[in-house]
DNA sequence: CTGAAAGCGCTTACAG
DNA sequence: CTGAAAGCGCTTACAG
């Protein structure tokens, strides 16, 4: 491998048309005001050298740098990944670059650790799977950078957020279950002090209530807190038979354990998950979940984030008011 | 929200210290020769004021942006989004930030449209999970940017490259499929032209004959590049009852057409994937699939990014010669 | 319509 | 051990 690594610079273009940088980058840039003649130069030069702009240097004068910070857990849950998938490109055809972070699961927060990180690198907004730490929500506004929570409600930070209407996802998957015959029901959360996992917890129990029925305390558990083993153990002792669980990956290791005690799926009980994972990646539909309609999810996330780049007044319409989730029914239910 | 943006930057902390930006920036950045106690002034100053580096200007300056692009088709593959998690986390703790491109699944290549947005980035380092295109390789080279190819043979392009031993794993499918006993095999790849697809049909193809049996060349087909439902419809009638795909995906969606046209999976026929993807989201084995270890693999993927900017000399061991993959059972063959 | 100068926030030589 | 100056590659006012 040769050592050849020419970096070309608006310096070349002008020495090779004869022009001054200034003009140079008047011309890549569309800026009015130059003739035909002299864009032609421009554009030639840049295609013979190879001119590529560097957007580093850009971004420090200009004070935009065109990139937007992704932060979430882990990439892992395909419920991150597709709307990841989705947002960088949508991001992407309005000229910005994704550029992401990830906590490793360790806390469902963004801490000043993080934000620390994501601010070095001057992002014009900040699109957030994990809500701000309480204490960094202050930071976080005096920064000026543009700050969406996707997923999860906004408003108790005074932020903007884009969230479905997880109480009613809740409420779908109890009624489901209860359809079922299931008597004897559980929620299997992540945290026990994040907004979207109560409120599916929330819509669950009210669901149950309007029948005339209840959970017992004992059987709300999250799972990120405690030692599985001992949580599916005592599901089992006490002969729960229908489970809501706050995510389809949960629901699957739920399975998994209740399968090597010796508990047949659908029959012996019921799970229902959420996100409808297995759609995303073309599977089987094995697992009854709750369905938000994760494309139109992901692009209101986006949507959200570029207008408030692009400073335009007036809001943006709700997605939580706008979008119904739907359970969509596979064979963890009976039915 | 107040109007506060105080970016504060070294110049700041300069004057708060009664130091210049030049002793400020050497304690930040550790470079020898500064009392105790202009380090304590420092570090505290910053800590009042709130200072954060501004990475785009240290790189501009430095030559160094402390950024690693990642380039793939798509995050939605689980292949792609759990590899790019590990190798992303590893990034990170060596103090790179990653930047993500797509090129939406619209070619198996790296194009100049593509590398020019990764160029005008600047990063340290390209990990792509996408070959270059044939006439993109030179200027790769010419950018000087360390460019490891991810999943796929790097030498053909003369360049770095962690991959597996894609003719083995083909090997592996041809095999289990034969010891189930069916008997009219096909492989359903993704490109014909990319070779980590020609890999695995490759091994395919020669385990088979190396049982005296061979594949009918109209039963391999390539589905990014065919309609689909011809694909199913022919092999069908055909009375194949063996399928060996590209990748788990590919084999859901068979399974799909093939459950459309009233097949049985396991029974009337057999489906073997590849990535072993239900293991990352926790799923059940359904599909019986063959695993290279996807953890180590985006490992090893990582650092030999890491070594390359490390600057080291030497070469690092190779993950194909150390690693096999091996066939994972599950309900989409027969036994 | 084009150019010379200044400056974005840093780090890198170079002095002292 | 610390500082004044220059410069990374751009874009932004400001002149002409």
């Amino acid at each position: 491998m040769e050592e050849n690594k020419k970096k070309v610079t608006l310096k070349d273009i002008a020495a090779r048309t004869g022009l001054s940088v200034n003009t140079v980058s008047r011309v890549l840039n569309k800026k009015p005001y130059y003739t035909k003649e002299v864009e032609e130069r421009v554009t030639t030069a840049c295609r013979e050298l190879g001119y590529i702009v560097d957007m580093n240097a850009s971004g420090l004068r200009s004070g935009s740098t065109h990139t937007i910070a992704i932060l979430f857990d882990d990439l892992i849950n395909p419920f991150y990944s597709y709307t990841t998938d989705i947002i960088s490109k949508r991001f992407e055809e309005c000229g910005y670059n994704s550029i992401i972070f990830s906590n490793n699961g360790r806390s469902p927060y963004v801490d000043y650790d993080m934000i620390r990180r994501v601010v070095a690198r001057k992002p014009d907004g900040i699109l957030s799977f994990l809500e701000p730490a309480e204490d960094m929500v202050d930071f976080i506004k005096q920064t000026g950078i543009p700050f969406v929570i996707f997923g999860r409600d906004g408003s108790p930070y005074g932020m903007h957020g884009v969230d479905a209407d997880e109480v009613y996802g809740g409420g779908l998957a109890a009624e489901h279950l209860l359809d079922c015959g299931y008597k004897n029901l559980a929620y299997i959360g992540s945290w026990h002090d994040v907004k979207v996992c109560l409120d599916r917890q929330k819509g669950f129990e009210e669901a149950i209530a309007a029948r005339g029925a209840a959970v017992d305390p004992s059987h709300i558990v999250y799972i990120r807190e405690k030692d599985f083993g001992s949580i599916i153990d005592t599901l089992v002792n006490d002969g729960v038979d229908g489970i809501f669980c706050f995510n389809d990956v949960i629901a699957f290791i739920v399975i998994e354990a209740m399968e090597q005690r010796g508990k047949r799926l659908g029959e012996d009980y019921g799970v229902v998950g959420y996100d409808n994972i297995q759609f995303m990646m073309r599977m089987p539909r094995l697992l009854t979940t709750v369905d938000v309609g994760c494309g139109d999810f992901a692009k209101a996330g986006a949507d959200m984030m570029l207008h408030l780049l692009s400073g335009e007044e007036g809001e943006l319409p709700s997605f939580r008011s706008a979008h119904r989730s739907v359970l969509v029914k596979g064979k963890s239910t009976k039915q």
